[in-house]
DNA sequence: ATACACAGTGTAATCGGTTACCCCAGCTAT
DNA sequence: ATAGCTGGGGTAACCGATTACACTGTGTAT
């Protein structure tokens, strides 16, 4: 007998079936402490005997929070962001917190739509993982709820800002090559408009820099973490006369560095024996690929628990927070060789 | 000048502000036609010099709606169900819903926190991509929202399931490599206890027996969809006599296609000339694998599009909705070719 | 002239929890 | 015996938007 359409049980019903008052209800879930033992039981088991839930929406009216929180994400279909939104939801899904995914791709919800996030009134809080997020829409706004930038950020921006330390991560992957032996390099930049391609492209330079390399006798083949484009770039590096060729490329991102090696394959060049190759993201894939890659290893996991951890704290007590960069790691596989 | 804590503008403000009651407020902004052109202005202009947005809480307790769907996803790091997901909330968000989503892989939200979902108050619409996930948790309900199942579901049950035509899929990879001359079949097998998994098996035993091939002549791999079950599925092909081994593969799903061929050509084997592989998926890195996989396309997006759109028809008008199974389509690459 | 329809607007009830404030019984301190 | 305190629990205001119902004024049909 599931009658579809029955009404739910409220703490008027719950009240009713305990004899007590709905303030007892109330109290009895929200702070146990504040009635005797005896009610508190009694007042359990009605609950359990109307299967009574709480409406969120009266709570959230009556209490002026949401319990949700939203997250702003360019492209949900990429392994990157996806995994840093599997470490959110896993921290908000403990703490009772709801996740609100929100795409910044189809640039069609701006700005209307993000605005009415920014008003304090939808959600609690606010992970941005989209670089290139317009904010002026932000200070259009009086009060807006605490807001975390995750993986991608704005330069000058007070707002805190959770990141994988990119310098480190690049100066990782030169030293490696450098150690392998190449004194020629090569880096596949990401997309130069936000600040993880920028830095990255920074590492490297200033790696060089270090080794005592000039950096000026280096290639840069600008591209954009994209796919294709590490095609284009395969393509650029192969149309080098044979003795400038790079010897040592470190790519921006595995997917990059993936189609750049798979388009030197079909071209007839050996990775690693005529060139090796450093990723960046350690995606799961890496270890599979035709050569397994060698690439720096962000914890992206990590990087959304941290996140979320970070906004859980200004949720609940509002002010400065600025936490540490997470260092990346090298993980060491088939695709670098010394040349 | 920015103070963080001023009181949010609410319908009231609105109403002294325009000289309007709050029911015209309300109805300026919800249905148009109901006022007169002119009031409608004089809110409006009203609404812009308060800054008001509506308070969903409000809202919501009043309509006795969320304007919100809930995806209950086992992974939402795998690209196939991130892809998904893409699709449903660029569907919703056009639609001004909002998109929650919960991971069930941690079974530690179960029960508890599935069953407030189910009951009628915290979502409008729920959208499930675990096959696995309990559903006698729903049972136990007296009402839910609508449910739509999306690319995985449930044997023997009534609701409303999106899926991708298996069998149809399975079929086309089994006649291309039979039309490219081969005849000993090998299949690595997606996990067989859940029905895209299942089906994908049954899909290349049907496609045999139509050929008129012997299917018990075929060696079948079972794995479970991971990148480290296609590797154990390469050392088990490895293992066997080369005159057994088959020539023709038809892998249930991408990942293992690639961690199949890795590991294949890491033994020394070529992919496609001692082997063909055939995936099932089209992962954006199956064009750029070395080889390049031959495989399936299943067109992710438009199954989240059309999960969401039959249950956005579902919560307008609840009712029977068999949404028809979309057809997924070959993709040939360089990883087939004749024996 | 009277009845009736209708467009436009206002008043106030309503959704369901939460909690400030009040009350009461029982106990201690003077 | 009286004042004061405390733990437990009830009453009702409140959060903010929606909407049923009532009202008014203008236009139309009889």
């Amino acid at each position: 007998m599931n009658k579809s359409h029955q009404k739910r049980a409220t703490v008027q019903d719950v009240a009713v079936i305990a004899k007590v008052s709905v303030a007892t209800v109330s109290r009895a879930l929200a702070k146990p402490d504040k009635v005797s033992t005896n009610t508190r039981l009694i007042v359990l088991e009605a609950v359990r005997k109307t299967g009574y839930t709480v409406n969120e929406a009266a709570r959230n009216l009556r209490s002026q929070k949401t319990s949700t929180i939203v997250i702003f994400i360019p492209d949900i279909g990429n392994p990157f962001f996806s995994n840093i939104v599997e470490g959110i939801v896993k921290v908000f899904t403990s703490n009772n917190i709801n996740v609100l995914i929100s795409d910044t791709h189809k640039a069609s919800i701006f700005p209307t739509n993000a605005l009415t996030y920014f008003s304090h009134n939808k959600v609690d809080g606010i992970i941005i993982l989209d670089g290139l997020m317009p904010l002026e829409s932000l200070s259009s706004t009086q009060s807006s709820p605490p807001i975390v930038f995750a993986g991608e950020w704005q330069d000058g921006t007070d707002l805190p800002v959770v990141k994988i330390d990119d310098i480190f991560g690049s100066k990782l992957a030169v030293e490696h090559l450098y150690n392998l032996g190449h004194r020629r390099f090569g880096h596949v930049t990401g997309s130069l408009n936000n600040l993880p391609g920028k830095n990255r492209l920074k590492g490297f330079i200033q790696a060089l820099n270090n080794l005592g390399c000039d950096s000026s006798d280096t290639w840069q083949f600008e591209a954009d973490f994209l796919l294709a484009s590490g095609r284009r770039a395969a393509h650029d590096w192969f149309a080098l006369p044979i003795s400038e060729r790079p010897t040592g490329i470190f790519c921006a991102g595995d997917e990059m560095a993936f189609s750049f090696m798979s388009t030197l394959t079909k071209l007839g060049i050996n990775v690693p024996k005529d060139v090796s190759v450093v990723g960046y993201d350690d995606l799961l894939v890496a270890e599979y690929f035709v050569p397994a890659l060698t690439t720096i290893h962000q914890p992206r996991r990590a990087l959304g628990a941290l996140a979320a951890e970070t906004l859980l704290s200004l949720i609940e007590r509002p002010g400065y927070t600025r936490p540490k960069p997470i260092k990346p790691y090298l993980v060491t596989r088939d695709s670098t060789a010394p040349p």
